[in-house]
DNA sequence: CAAAATGGAGAACCTTATTTCCGCCGACAC
DNA sequence: GTGTCGGCGGAAATAAGGTTCTCCATTTTG
C-alpha cells in the first residue's frame, strides 16, 4: 500500500509528465483498433468479426491488441460504449427538439427504436447486435455502458412527472430501465421476418405499448 | 418422383415396419443427448457446456452426435423450443386458474417473468442464457420456438378482447409477441445486479408496466 | 553510446466445433 | 451359415479463433 502522500509533489508530477507521451500514444493506438473495428464492422454488416482482422485493418499487432485490451470483450465493450454515448446525445438532441415532456419521450423512444434495428444500411450502431453476447459475459459493464441512455430516458420521465403526466407511483429511473430495455430488445427482432404478415414492428406500436400498456384503464 | 402409388401397399407398410426400430432407436438417442445436456446444464448452471461434455455424458460418439444433429446449435434449439413448449404449458395451467380475462394475463405474465429470471437455483428452463446467441444465428428457428408461448398469450389476450377489457386497436398477436420479448428480455437482466440500489425488477412491476405503460391517460 | 522500454511479425498454444478413418456388431438377404 | 450393410464407438485429424510467447528492431532515456 504505497500511499500518494508519502511520495513528494514534484516526483509525482514529474512521473506524471514523462507519462503524457505514452498515453497519448497509448490512446492513439487504442484509437486505431476501434476505427479499424468500425470500419469492418460497416463493411460486413456483421458484428463477428475476427481480432486478427482488426489488427491487420489497423496495421498494428496482436502483440500491441493484447497490449491495449484485455480481449476481444472490452474492444466489443468500448465500441458498444462509444455508440451508446453517441446514441444518447443524438436522442437527447432529438427530443430537446419538442416542448410537451410526453411528445419528448415519444421522440425519444421512436428514434431509438430505430436507430436500434438490424438492418438499415450500415449505421454506426449496430449496437443490438453484440449486446446480447456481452449481456451475458460481462452484465455489470454493459450495466455502465447503458447508463447515459438511461440517464437521457430518466430525465425525460422526470420532467414528464413534474408535468404530472405520468401515472403516480411511476418511478423515472426504473421505467427508464424498463423502457429501454424493451425498445431496444424489441428491435431487435422486428427485422428481418418477412414469411409471417405480422412482424414488421412499427415506432409507433411500441410507442403506444410503452406508453399505455395494453388494459383499457 | 416415385409417385407412392406405384409401390404397392404391402411393400410400403413393410418397408414402414422395418424401418420404425431404426426410428425408435434414434429418437431414444437423441433423447439420451438431450438428457445428458439438461444434466450437464443443470450441473453447472450455466449453458456454455461443450459437445465432448454432452457426448461423454450420455455414454456416446461424438460420431453419432453429428449423426443426429446438424451441429450444436440443433442440439440448443432443441433445448430452447423444448423448454419453451414447458413453459408455455405451465403458464396455460396456471392462467386456467383464474376467471377474469385480465387476471389470467396477470397470473401468465408474471409466471413468465419468475420463470425467465436466470438465477432461481438451478430449474430446468434457464432458456433465456441461450436465447440471445440463437436470436442471432438463427432467428428463424427462434420464432418457431416461440410459438407455443405466443400462442398462449395471444389466446389470452384475444379473450381479454373479447370481455372489452383491451384497449382498442390492440391487437392480440402482435401485442403478444411485444409482451413475450418484453418481459423476457427485462427479466434477464434483472437478476444479479446488486450493487446499485434500484434493479431487483418484481414481477408486479413488469405486470403494470405491460398493462398500463406509463402514461398518465 | 548503452540500457531499457516499446512495439512489430509471426509462430506457438489452447479450446471447441466438426469431420474423417477404422473396425466392430447386429440385422437382414441369399 | 455366410456375406454385406448401416449404425455406431473410439480416437485422431481439421479448422477457426482467441490468447500468449519468442525474437528483434526501433525508440526513448540517462
Amino acid at each position: 500500500m504505497t500511499s500518494p502522500s508519502e511520495e513528494p509533489a514534484w516526483k509525482q508530477r514529474a512521473v506524471e509528465r514523462s507519462i503524457q507521451s505514452a498515453k497519448a500514444r497509448a490512446e492513439q493506438r487504442v484509437q486505431r483498433f476501434l476505427d479499424a473495428a468500425q470500419v469492418i464492422i460497416a463493411e460486413k454488416g456483421s458484428t463477428d468479426f475476427t481480432v486478427q482482422e482488426v489488427v491487420d485493418r489497423s496495421r498494428q499487432s496482436l502483440r500491441s491488441f493484447y497490449l491495449h485490451f484485455d480481449g476481444k470483450h472490452e474492444l466489443l465493450l468500448a465500441l458498444y460504449e462509444d455508440a451508446l454515448a453517441r446514441t444518447a446525445d443524438q436522442i437527447r438532441a432529438a427530443a430537446s427538439g419538442q416542448t410537451d415532456p410526453l411528445s419528448r419521450l415519444q421522440v425519444a423512444v421512436e428514434l431509438l427504436f430505430e436507430l436500434s434495428r438490424p438492418d438499415p444500411s450500415a449505421q454506426r450502431p449496430l449496437f443490438t447486435d453484440f449486446a446480447p453476447q456481452l449481456l451475458v459475459s460481462h452484465p455489470a459493464e454493459v450495466r455502465t455502458a447503458h447508463a447515459p441512455l438511461l440517464g437521457v430516458l430518466t430525465e425525460l420521465l422526470a420532467e414528464a412527472g413534474d408535468a404530472k403526466q405520468l401515472r403516480k407511483d411511476v418511478k423515472p429511473r426504473r421505467t427508464a430501465a424498463l423502457i429501454m430495455q424493451t425498445v431496444m430488445f424489441n428491435a431487435q427482432s422486428s427485422g428481418d421476418a418477412d414469411d409471417e404478415t405480422a412482424h414488421p414492428l412499427t415506432a409507433g406500436e411500441i410507442w403506444t405499448f410503452c406508453a399505455h400498456g395494453f388494459a383499457k384503464h
